[in-house]
DNA sequence: CAGTGAGCGAGCTTCCGCTTGACTT
């Protein structure tokens, strides 16, 4: 029987529609975007692949027309919805009303290509079975503004992040990646380091008492600080800036107290009476905070549960599937009508009908790009369940419960008190007059605080703090029951958290609520930064690349980018402007801006050294720090005062903020970092130390400081099978007792064996032969030497490897077709070309005539280039790197544990 | 940055935004 078939983006949503409509009709999801472009070099589509353009997929010379791909774990999915289609004789589609859910539509619209049924664009913004219904008889056409708003949006991503990432794998690292939103969000982190590593603090000194109001008092004690000398105000932290002096504003019209001046102070104040000079009530008022979206919710969770914004998302998403609450990625803080009927009714019944404002509370959006497609984040339906009723237990019933709380106290009435400040004062013995100052605040009617108060950051005082002073009037008499000077220092900025950093992506309208999480997950994996708590640290690759990008592209890497971006996408969707004209700008340029492109090709010369240096301690320190491949370093001068001839490794969980200069000549005085003290050689009673070096680690002897320069410790790098926390004094001793001498031949020559960078092995002068163990260093006889050499020479690791998969003749040259493994993965050969596997490939279902249009490809590429011994030389380097680099991340990953 | 010798095929990395499972540890 025909159905209409209506197609939504999340599975959980589709089950929900399905009730609401019943029969008849047939609700399916996309499960998100179901094209995008190709995301790698195997995604590519044939036809474009040579093409100076295929690596982005977007035809550049010809309108920036996008070429896009059914990802591979797509498609069964796609099979299946054309299948539901088939049997339909209407289309529904029924995705988010943003500028994402419209290009989905679009999408399936393509590539479903539906014939001869009726096709309509429906959308609602809240689940409800009246809003449902309302939508399927009222649908609309699609926008094909919006969906071409959305393509560019795509398409300058995608040339943003694939032009400019080559550029730092160039210059910084293989590998890093830079984008619109991750550069940013990575230079939000590197620019607060920078001021907290400027920052300069000041100290600053005040009074601090209790004071006495009297018997007869309901509040007789209460606490003051001091306020003013002689009418002139005292510093206090606002007053000073980030280089530790006083704000120009500040200066002449503050006191700057230092401890001596404050001491005295309170040694003239001694016995003195006080009179109250001024009391000043003010009425307190406070409203309830808007429902969750996205950002508000993984602040609150942070504070107060301490889930991390990924955590907070999938506990939310199971909640979300479970149908306990609605949609958890949002920008909108509207509640439906019928939630806001649920989340009355349960204030009447928990708190009572004077807690209840006679009209709803409508929020509206905070968010200056929001696309308001869903509700706020509240519990599902149309009668609340509260959190006991729900059975749920653990995170999830802690964020439900976080959840349905701030929905409920949304519709509470505002809490009300007042505030009062009381100002008295005294003539200290020295002459001066002294004005303290104390603030009180009393909750007279609670509202919606008794439901629900927010965290916040700092330890700054939350909303529902009070404070009680007494009941006092003008001219009453006061006595102080302590007194003391108190010292204070101003603090650098503080660093960015999870949330913090989120909530100032979404101020500055950078992101979505589906990647703010995702965002993080980003600059941690490509180690900009890192956790330290909860707080995030910038790592100084970071600082290369965002020096990198500021000097170089600044317009792209500054933080109104994207809200530019959004005016001129928000002007293609109103069909005020012109997709194609917009790209042209930004990738070829115009006069008013400069190009992605011609900046990128016209970069020239990048020194790289000088981009990965940064002075420590100022300019002219004599010591700087350099990110090199295998960590940061420092370069200072030597004993003998050459410049920067002397090295040492910074640890990769120093904050750059605590390499002061001070630190840097700790550093470069023990450039052995962490070492391990193994105990005395008792041979020579050098002490010996284990240590980890850029080939891995290694055992060393330390020499005494007074040997001559030209003297150099023995080292060894420990076996695969020893580790720097289990290796002991007599393994180490053994390790440095090589290369040892097994003998000489029958011309005199010495043959020796030793350990190397590709395991033990034997020299006869420049001939050497691998042994099969790092045991026979120690055991092998001159006799099973010479048999060794008597052999010739193993040649290439083909010899011991045998070929892993046979296929027949190659069609084109008819030499066997054979499968071998090499230093680069699995490759195909049929003698003459080497054609490497792709992703996809595997050996057990690699067929001849996959194997054959392999070595075709391979072949259209020309003969292979006779390597040169350069190449030859620095892929062996770069294989090292990439085996130092992981073994480091390993020891941070351990460390961490 | 500690220093220790051979042999061998390139190809890929990367963006942001919409969605869930399917994986492994």
């Amino acid at each position: 029987m025909a159905h209409k078939l209506v197609i939504v983006e999340s599975p959980a949503k589709a089950r929900t529609i399905a009730g609401y409509l019943g029969k008849g009709y047939v609700v399916e999801s996309s499960i998100g975007h179901i094209r995008d472009l190709p995301q790698s070099a195997a995604e590519i589509p044939a036809k474009i692949k040579d093409k100076p353009w295929g690596r982005f997929g977007v035809d550049v010379e010809n309108g920036f027309t996008p070429y896009y791909v059914v990802p591979r774990d797509k498609k069964s999915h796609m099979t299946k919805l054309k299948g539901l289609l088939k049997d339909a004789d209407e289309l529904y589609l029924a995705t988010d009303e943003d500028r994402e859910g419209e290009a989905i539509a679009w999408h399936l619209l393509d590539e479903l290509k539906p014939k001869n049924i009726p096709v309509h664009r429906m959308v609602f913004h809240e689940i409800t079975k009246p809003a449902i219904q309302a939508a399927v008889e009222n649908p609309r056409e699609l926008a094909m503004d919006l969906v071409e708003a959305q393509e560019t949006r795509r398409i300058l991503d995608r040339l943003y992040g694939y032009e400019v990432s080559p550029v730092l794998w160039r210059k910084v690292m293989s590998g890093l990646s830079a984008g619109r939103v991750q550069s940013v969000a990575t230079r939000l982190v590197v620019d607060r380091e920078r001021e907290r590593m400027a920052f300069k603090l000041a100290s600053y000194w005040d009074l601090e008492g209790s004071f006495d109001a009297g018997s007869g008092k309901d509040q007789r004690i209460f606490p003051a600080k001091l306020h003013s000398l002689d009418d002139v105000r005292v510093a206090r932290g606002s007053d000073f800036g980030q280089d530790g002096q006083l704000k120009a504003s500040a200066v002449g019209k503050v006191a700057h107290l230092d401890r001596n001046r404050a001491e005295a102070l309170v040694e003239a104040l001694g016995g003195v009476s006080y009179d109250v000079r001024s009391v000043e009530a003010k009425p307190y008022k406070r409203s309830p905070y808007a429902p969750f979206r996205t950002t508000t919710l993984q602040q609150e969770a942070s504070r107060k549960l301490g889930m991390s914004s990924s955590v907070t998302m999938s506990v939310a998403q199971r909640l979300y599937e479970n149908g306990y609450i609605t949609y958890m990625r949002t920008d909108s803080t509207t509640l439906s009508e019928s939630a806001i009927g649920a989340a009355r009714e349960q204030v009447r019944e928990l708190y009572g009908a004077e807690y209840l404002p006679e009209k709803p509370r409508v929020y509206a959006s905070k968010v200056k790009n929001a696309q308001e497609a869903h509700e706020a984040i509240r519990p599902a339906g149309d009668t609340f369940r509260t959190p006991a009723q729900t059975g749920l237990t653990g995170e999830q019933f802690r964020l439900y419960e976080l959840i349905w709380m701030r929905t409920v106290a949304s519709q509470m009435r505002d809490a009300e008190g007042r505030s009062v400040t009381i100002r008295f004062g005294a003539q200290a013995a020295t002459g001066e007059d002294a004005v303290f100052s104390s603030s009180g605040r009393v909750i007279t009617f609670h509202g919606f605080l008794k439901a629900y108060v927010e965290g916040t950051d700092d330890n700054a005082a939350s909303d529902d703090a009070e404070t009680r002073l007494p009941n006092l009037n003008e001219g009453d008499r006061l006595s102080a029951a302590s007194l003391q000077a108190s010292g204070h220092e101003t603090k650098p900025p503080a660093r960015y958290t999870e949330a913090t950093l989120i909530k100032e992506l979404e101020e500055r309208e950078i992101g979505r609520p589906s990647t703010y999480a995702s965002i993080i997950g980003t600059i941690l994996n490509r180690g900009y930064v890192y956790k330290k708590g909860t707080a995030l640290v910038p790592a100084w690759i970071a600082f290369s690349v965002t020096r990198l990008l500021t000097e170089h592209f600044p317009r792209l890497i500054s933080y109104e980018f994207t809200a530019g971006m959004e005016d001129v996408l928000d002007d293609i969707a109103g069909g005020r402007r012109d997709r194609v004209s917009e790209l042209a700008e930004f990738y070829y340029g115009s006069d008013r801006v400069a190009g992605l492109h011609p900046l990128v090709n016209g970069l020239g010369d990048i020194d790289a050294k000088e981009l990965a240096t940064f002075p420590v301690g100022g300019d002219d320190s004599g010591i700087h720090l350099r990110v090199g491949k295998y960590g940061p370093y420092l370069e200072g001068p030597d004993d003998d005062g050459v410049e920067f001839a002397k090295r040492a490794n910074v640890p990769d969980d120093l904050p750059p903020d605590e390499l002061t200069l001070e630190k840097a000549k700790e550093l470069l005085a023990n450039p052995s970092g962490e070492e391990i003290v193994l105990g005395a050689d008792p041979e020579s009673g050098l002490q010996i130390v284990a240590k980890s070096g850029r080939f891995g680690p290694y055992v060393t002897e330390v020499l005494p400081e007074d040997a001559p320069k030209s003297a150099k410790p023995r080292t060894g790098s420990l076996f695969k099978t020893m580790s720097l926390d289990s290796i002991t004094l007599e393994d180490a001793l053994k390790l440095l007792s090589l290369p040892r001498v097994v003998g000489t031949d029958a011309e005199g020559v010495e043959i020796t064996a030793q350990n190397g960078r590709y395991g033990p092995y034997l020299k006869r002068g420049t001939d050497s032969r691998s042994l099969t163990s790092e045991d026979q260093l120690f055991t092998i006889t001159l006799d099973e030497a010479l048999a060794i050499y008597a052999q010739p020479k193993q040649r290439g690791r083909a010899a011991a490897a045998p070929p892993l998969k046979e296929l027949g003749p190659d069609p084109v040259s008819g030499q066997p077709m054979v499968v071998k493994a090499g230093r680069f993965g699995e490759y195909v050969t049929d003698g003459e070309y080497n054609a490497t596997l792709r992703k996809d490939d595997s050996i057990e279902a690699l067929t001849p005539e996959r194997a054959a249009e392999l070595l075709a490809e391979r072949r259209a590429k020309g003969p292979a280039k006779k390597a040169a011994k350069k190449t030859t030389k620095k892929a062996a380097a770069k294989k090292t790197t990439k085996k130092a680099a992981a073994k480091k991340t390993t020891k941070k990953a351990a460390k961490k544990a």
